[in-house]
DNA sequence: AACATTCTGAATGTCAACAAGAGTCGAGGA
DNA sequence: TCCTCGACTCTTGTTGACATTCAGAATGTT
């Protein structure tokens, strides 16, 4: 009964309900489902040949998440960010962030940085395809695997339940934060790899701080006075 | 359909699904459940006369307060706190808590104020009647009036998401962490309060940090001998 | 015409039964 | 004696049907 030197997990066996959460779960960030539309639990568990129970489970998983809310008697509701649920991702990402990376500093193995450093490049040679979706979902990957290298489970599921929201956020604002930006995103992950590898926790704060706020002045820039929902209308 | 200056909630209409949520929390709270026991879905529905519907959600939200872990296909269990996990809640509980002050210090309204007052009062007329368990509910609840003073949804989740855990960890540690510090933590909770109103954000981190190390230090020394290992390494 | 009331359709909340996985216990053999 | 294998039982995962509630249309009244 011997555990080879390969750490994977083995093979989660998931029900039903995490495969529901999933499909909805990406159908809300491709655009499948709009903002703010109404959830239909049997119309969900007819297109994905479930019965109800477990879509039900999925929604609440998804509303601890925060990317629907649920009211009594009346269903799921895509939420819909606003200017302030943005401050409020922003302000709690920040603070939940530096300590991440400060615990990472420290307590990162290799295995941890090889990972980031795996993500990094990734991010590289994803430059090619111009896919902006892809590039997202890697930048989230890469802030996945410093909370992992935090090595703090409760940070991690702080981060969890804020994750979507945040990966919500970026998708529904990418059609207005073009590519203009991809070089320098992708430089300023080298740079967190780099100081983290360091080891220098004064260090990791301040890049971390410093990536923080421009990812919020890049993306407050696009809602230019107006809300979510008439933003994206336009486009 | 005016709205009079009360500003009740709508009478939330809650589900059989809270009902019993609340139900199993208190019964694990209060010691009717052993801490690593098993949670029999048809067990809880039959002693609380509703289907298994109910109560399989209810435990879901359990597991997200993070005071039962499921397995599939193997059911629930009451969680046991380690040494580790200890740590954890303590680190992040402290960060939280230092943002939500700093909140607090800057957005806090006059209502929440006398919210945090009131609670202290109720501390100081608890005194009389030696309940350490109500004792330890009013520590809890004034730190849920601060987290809601900072006016932060999404930093009252995170705490909620923890909250259970540290509830737990308190009234499990209670036999021992005997009333040698019961004014001392009302004197405590008196100087918070009084920080927050003085409106300096720094001296409120300052008193916050005091107030959870001296918590958390007059914790782990309850810990006496299960983990000697870790508990040396930490001051 | 405007408002209040009732009714109807549809969705969610709840339930009890069926299917499938995990643990257990004992028989059999090395 | 110890290990392996397999049937059995208990529990959870899933399903379809029933009860309850909400929203809006239709109707009656002022």
């Amino acid at each position: 009964m011997r555990e080879g030197g390969l750490d994977i997990q083995p093979a989660r066996r998931r029900g039903l309900t995490d495969e529901v959460a999933e499909n909805v779960r990406q159908a809300i960030f491709d655009g499948s489902l709009q903002l703010g539309e109404r959830l239909n639990e049997v119309d969900i568990a007819e297109r994905l040949q479930v019965s109800r129970g477990p879509v039900r489970e999925a929604l609440v998983q998804l509303k601890q998440e925060g990317i629907v809310t649920m009211e009594w008697h009346r269903g799921a509701f895509i939420v819909q960010l606003s200017a302030d649920d943005f401050r409020e991702l922003a302000s709690l990402r920040t603070i939940l962030e530096v300590f991440a990376i400060r615990q990472a500093a420290v307590a990162a193995t290799q295995a941890d940085l090889d990972d980031l450093c795996a993500v990094v490049k990734s991010m590289s040679s994803a430059m090619a395809d111009q896919s902006d979706f892809d590039m997202i979902q890697l930048d989230v990957q890469f802030h996945d695997a410093l909370y992992r290298a935090s090595h703090h489970g409760r940070l991690w599921n702080a981060w969890s339940s804020i994750r979507s929201q945040v990966l919500l956020s970026l998708v529904s604002r990418r059609a207005v934060n073009n590519n203009y930006y991809r070089d320098l995103v992708i430089a300023e992950h080298e740079e967190l790899l780099q100081v983290i590898s360091s080891r220098d926790v004064e260090a990791c704060e301040k890049a971390i701080r410093g990536h923080l706020s421009d990812t919020y002045d890049r993306l407050v820039g696009t809602f230019d006075g107006a809300d979510p929902a008439q933003e994206s209308a336009k486009r």
